[in-house]
DNA sequence: CTACTGACCGCGA
DNA sequence: GTCGCGGCCAGTA
C-alpha cells in the first residue's frame, strides 16, 4: 500500500461525523496540498472491508461526486442524512457542515 | 516513450 | 448560476 494513500485514508478517518470536507482538504490534510485528484483515485481504490467514512468526502462546491441517481450516490446521500447532515439535490452547505466552520467555532469559542 | 483518463479545483468569462 | 481552461499527476494502455 502506498504511504500517501495511508496518510489520505488516515485524513478521511479524521473527519468528525456530521461534518464533511473536501477533496483537496483532505490532500492538504495529508501533507498533499493541490492534489485532489489523488484522493478521488485513493478513494476509487479503498481496499475491501476498509472501514472509512467515504461518504463525508465531498467537491469543493459542497455536491456528491458520484453520478446523480448512482448506488452510490443514493447511499451517500442516506448516509450522510442519517447522521443530520443537511443534503438537498445532491448539496451539502459546507457553509454549515464543512470543516473551516469547525476551525472558526473553535477559534471564536476560545475566549 | 506518448496518450488518455479521471470520486478534483480555482479562476475568469 | 454555468462553462471552459489550465493545472494537477497517478494509473493504464
Amino acid at each position: 500500500m502506498d504511504k500517501r494513500y495511508r496518510r489520505i485514508y488516515a485524513a478521511i478517518a479524521a473527519i468528525p461525523a456530521g461534518r464533511v470536507a473536501s477533496y483537496g482538504q483532505i490532500a492538504a490534510r495529508a501533507g498533499l496540498p493541490g492534489r485532489a485528484r489523488l484522493v478521488g483515485a485513493a478513494l476509487r481504490d479503498t481496499p475491501d472491508g476498509m472501514e472509512l467514512p467515504w461518504f463525508r468526502v465531498l467537491h469543493s462546491d459542497g455536491t456528491i461526486a458520484l453520478p446523480r441517481g448512482s448506488r452510490g450516490f443514493r447511499e451517500q446521500s442516506r448516509r450522510l442524512r442519517a447522521e443530520g447532515v443537511d443534503v438537498r439535490d445532491g448539496r451539502v452547505p459546507m457553509q454549515a457542515f464543512g470543516l473551516a466552520h469547525d476551525l472558526d467555532r473553535a477559534l471564536w469559542s476560545l475566549d
